[in-house]
RNA sequence: GGAGAGGUGGCUGAGUGGACGAAAGCACCCGACUUGAAAUCGGGCGAGCCCACGGGCUCCAAGGGUUCGAAUCCCUUCCUCUCCGCCA
């Protein structure tokens, strides 16, 4: 959610920076609503003081034992026309929100311009691409060399996009986890964080997944409906959902290991191969609450936490800066990272790290007390993958395969395969 | 799943129809006392919105209802706690 003040006092300049990234925000009919919305609430309000008043005009009178009649029928069509304001009032309040609601992030001022994923910006490289002297196979050939890697199992407990590991590839996909968890709270100071996995809708209101992007959900239950989460960025940034924290808690920072649910509508023939798109997959996520000054450096902070896995993994990348129209509905600037996959010959997205701004706080009503001024202001809220398992497992699979298709596990990772240097040994 | 008790400000907790946005205590902030601190004393201290800057409105889990008037009464939902049952 933007600031509604802005959007009241600053529409046409919002209205542009929308535009960067393909929102056309309606900014004469949002005006017009905002403009009846002023009205109603200050005849509402009018009103509700006059009835305030009479009633305790009312309340006098009988304590003195006076006669109450002449005053119940004056007041007596005060009612109805209160609540009929109400109503009005309550309507219009709830259109205006909804709109608000279904507003995107404004980009910040370094996101470069763009209409979609060829307008990204790389910013740098990490690595070497590994060289082989014969067709690196992708990680589907390799996973099928051994049957560790499901894919009709998967199809057959659930439906296709889903995946059966087993054996030493469930292990792989164990270690990385292990591994990135250990790296983020041992070395990067991220507090450990445990969370449900089904979560309410004022949560998924309060990220931004809803009530925009509901088709992209795995919905449970009828009546309380619960979902899915898509991320874990949900859960854990909605920890600070309406609290006011004290400014000595901040910077808060999270990581979270969960499964990750996504319907993928609207992607039917895109990656249908492999483990790159699943409906289920693990990540390990990473999420900071800051005060809004911090906000810039902590993105770039929470990046290089991100970079380091692939680091330690020896595992080439780049850094690409997301245009204003690749950017997710509630970043203000995303970095993603992008792993080289020889399989594919291409880099593919293994991170994304954004920094919301306020977008998200406004939702969540989340708060931090500002010493200097006494006041609660919203706090910047940032999240990004330090890793997807998944991926991650199918990179380590292509740029460490062998000839004989045989793959090296990574350095950094034999301590959490019991010393093993190849996969199967 | 059955029975009962509850949800009030950052926390504890009083309030069961009329001046209550809400006692009291804790925490916190300012001041006095003190070399400093503690203790003590005095004062302050929720959030959001509207505004003719005088004020006004809303919020006591959420949503409805009764009433001139609701934190307080009624209904629905959600949540918490205790006991029983069941279960990992």
């Amino acid at each position: 959610m933007l600031d509604p003040k802005e959007l009241r006092n600053n529409r046409e300049a919002l209205a542009g920076q929308l535009r960067r990234r393909g929102f056309e925000l309606d900014t004469a009919r949002y005006g017009e609503l905002e403009e009846r919305r002023r009205q109603l609430q200050m005849d509402t309000q009018a009103l509700q003081n006059e009835r305030n008043r009479q009633s305790r005009a009312i309340g006098q009178a009988k304590a003195a034992g006076e006669d109450i009649e002449p005053l119940l029928a004056e007041v007596a069509q005060l009612g109805e026309r209160l609540g009929a304001a109400n109503k009005a009032l309550h309507a219009i309040q709830v259109e205006l929100h909804r709109l608000q609601l279904e507003i995107p992030n404004v980009p910040h001022a370094s996101v470069p311009d763009g209409a979609d994923e060829t307008d990204n910006i790389e910013i740098r490289r990490w690595g070497d691409q590994p060289t082989f002297d014969y067709a690196p196979r992708d990680h589907v050939e390799l996973g099928a060399l051994s049957r560790e890697m499901d894919f009709e199992a998967g199809a057959k407990l659930a439906t296709a996009r889903f995946v059966v590991l087993r054996g030493r590839f469930a292990q792989l996909h164990r270690a990385l986890t292990q591994l990135m968890l250990d790296l983020h709270t041992q070395e990067h100071g991220y507090e450990e964080v445990h969370v449900p996995y089904l979560v309410n809708p004022q949560t998924m209101q309060g990220t931004g997944q809803l009530p925009k992007f509901e088709e992209d959900l795995f919905r449970v239950a009828a009546e309380n409906p619960l979902f899915l989460i898509p991320t874990a960025e949900v859960p854990v940034t909605n920890l600070v959902r309406e609290c006011i924290v004290e400014a000595d808690v901040l910077p808060l920072r999270f990581v979270c290991h969960t499964p990750c649910f996504r319907s993928e509508a609207g992607s039917y023939g895109k990656d249908t191969r492999g483990m790159i798109r699943l409906h289920q997959f693990d990540k390990v996520e990473l999420v900071q609450v800051v005060r809004s000054e911090a906000s810039y450096g902590a993105l770039e902070e929470l990046t290089s936490h991100a970079e380091k896995v692939l680091q330690l993994l020896g595992l080439p990348y780049r850094v690409v800066a997301l245009c204003a129209g690749d950017m997710g509905f509630a970043a203000a600037k995303t970095y993603d990272l992008e792993v080289w996959l020889p399989g594919q010959q291409r880099y593919r997205e293994i991170s994304s790290c954004s920094n919301c701004e306020a977008f998200q706080a406004r939702r969540m009503q989340a708060r931090w007390r500002n010493p200097e001024t006494g006041r609660p202001e919203p706090v910047h809220t940032l999240n990004g993958s330090g890793l997807a398992i998944g991926r991650c497992l199918v990179a380590v699979l292509e740029n460490y395969q062998e000839a004989d298709g045989r793959v090296r596990v990574p350095a950094a990772l034999q301590p959490y395969l019991g010393g093993r240097v190849y996969l199967d040994d």
